[in-house]
DNA sequence: TTGTAAGCGTTATCAA
DNA sequence: TTGATAACGCTTACAA
């Protein structure tokens, strides 16, 4: 007790002199306790409580020959006001990093944050710093030649065809557009109408689209390809208000809540009412959509739990070397206040 | 080359040799060039790249003695969706996590991120591991105390008193107060209302209603303690909705945004325009703001340059052993959209 | 089951 | 200005 409180180091030795045994005995303790006696191990412990004793964890890496650090590497698109939509996402981002600290934080391993561009144009840091690679977001197939080249065990959440499954994780989009129209379809709705950025520029939208109109034939749905985010959910919606106030379509998806709240305050401008008038479905679920005056009805894509499943397939690969866990992550719906049943029909 | 590629290890006894050198002074051109001859110091530059020889970090702070960690310890109430209005501040944080990363690029340190709950409750973390703290929004004062007696380097964001200045890094409140009401008067507004939370709750709320009233006197103004956030504001504004559409009040002024997200989406459900009818300003500079139809007037925290100074003192007190850098930051004015010129005066 | 001792890759002191 | 060399605190063969 004096001792740590008095600041003086207290390492193995200490623990090891007051338990009466080795300095490699109390190693074991800590690291492999079915290795050792029992009384000892209680001897240890009792002994390394009284000098309130921790391991240096630096120590402990470099003998293991290990860093003792996974990297998050992200694109830095988050907060650029200028390339705008992706700032909001910001968001999620804390969620995600919470999950992965909680997968890691039994381990040895530390998360570090650092961004492409840092690792290009500054060369601030190595990966070869790292025991693992997080990959947030980022979809550029010559970004992630330089993490697949490093040798680092890695794990990425998005859908670069070149990247092995196990190594991937990915956001059920096809199945989120399902979720979607399935809701849409249950609440009565028969002719919608679907808005998205141009399908053959993301592949993440164009299966969103595809899930979507599994349900919803070319006849019964109306798609509008325009500009993505607020401003472009603005513009799509205009090209259409006049079927909508006609009654010829009753409800609206869209691609993402960003365009989501775009048609929400164009429609609210023009006394259409959400849902009376017309039902509205976002996707992505980004929180701010719950401070509307209605809450919008979106699709969950659970991001952190997907980057809590990612935190855990990397510690399978550095520890086994594979992994066998499920790259597919099914999102789930929000039902919230802008769908409403179609009374058209009724 | 070859040797890196094949990933031999290459450490500084690799380097030394080909450069024809000890390794102490392999370990000097690394540390304190200024010490070593200029020739030799190219040499052993050359022979470094060659080798693609990286320092081992781990090594580096086992032998200085220091953990190479800096603890951004937060009071994990982010994301608790339940206790609702921090949950929004999230988006700030990804911010404040850049700026604090910014600062310590350059260092030996490494950004860990952890809360108190964690601390607290699982012990799964000591606050020995780490060379110093910067606790985001700690306000308890236990919670603080756990920091001071661990002995090690901490800044800190608020306003406990019993903390040092040195310590301390604050938001300028008063001066934030200051800026909505100074920017109301300058826009012809006489009469305004300034809702805020329960005033002798929080010092903050306190301090940013003296900062208004400075401007606006007594009579100038009608004061509405409530309860804040988006529920808040709608609660409040509706206590004086026939002040307004009298027009014997042209402007509000809210505590924080989301308080004036409720104000702002009440108005508009009860057809009063913003800023035709009456002017509102909120405070935080929460990205939200920017997506509502009309882009709120605000003040702008300037959440992430704070945390950068924090980090910079930080840094300070941990070399200097003090730090003499300014603990007050002042926030900035957004002009938005929702303010305009009062015509009633006109 | 336990102890001895050789690393792990640095830094930094002390002589030269 | 340089080179030996002893830490730094731990892990882990290997031997006992």
């Amino acid at each position: 007790m004096v001792n740590s409180d008095m600041g003086i180091k207290v390492d193995r030795n200490k623990v090891a002199l007051l338990a009466g045994v080795s300095s490699a005995t109390v190693s074991r303790v800590f690291n492999h306790p079915e290795k050792v006696n029992k009384d000892k191990r209680e001897t240890v412990l009792k002994a390394a409580k009284e000098l309130n004793y921790k391991p240096n964890i630096n120590a402990a890496i470099l003998a293991r020959g290990i860093n003792g650090k996974i990297l998050l590497l992200d694109n830095n698109k988050l907060l650029k006001y200028d390339s705008s939509n992706s700032y909001y996402y910001s968001w999620l981002y804390v969620d995600l990093l919470n999950q992965i600290r909680d997968v890691l934080k039994g381990t040895v391993y530390e998360l570090v944050i650092s961004n492409l561009e840092d690792l290009k144009i500054q060369d601030s840091f190595d990966l070869r710093d790292f025991d693992g690679i997080i990959c947030f977001d980022i979809d550029d197939i010559d970004d992630l030649s330089l993490v697949r080249e490093s040798g680092i065990p890695y794990v990425f959440g998005h859908h670069v065809r070149e990247i092995p499954l196990t190594n991937k994780l990915f956001t059920d989009n096809y199945y989120g557009g399902f979720l979607q129209a399935r809701f849409l379809r249950e609440t009565g709705h028969i002719k919608t109408i679907y808005i998205t950025g141009m399908l053959n520029k993301l592949n993440a939208h164009k299966e969103r689209y595809n899930g979507f109109s599994d349900i919803y034939s070319c006849k019964n749905h109306l798609l509008i390809e325009g500009r993505v985010g607020k401003d472009g959910g603005e513009e799509s919606i205009r090209t259409v208000i006049d079927k909508i106030e006609s009654k010829e379509y009753t409800a609206i998806a869209a691609v993402n809540d960003l365009t989501a709240i775009g048609i929400y305050f164009e429609l609210m401008k023009r006394g259409i009412s959400i849902p009376e008038d017309v039902s509205l479905i976002g996707y992505d679920n980004l929180p701010f959509t719950n401070l509307l005056p209605k809450r919008l009805s979106t699709i969950d894509i659970k991001i952190g739990q997907l980057y809590k499943q990612s935190a855990i397939n990397l510690l399978s690969i550095i520890r086994n070397g594979t992994n066998e866990m499920p790259g597919n992550f099914k999102p789930s719906l929000i039902r919230g206040q802008t769908v409403s049943r179609n009374k058209e029909i009724l």
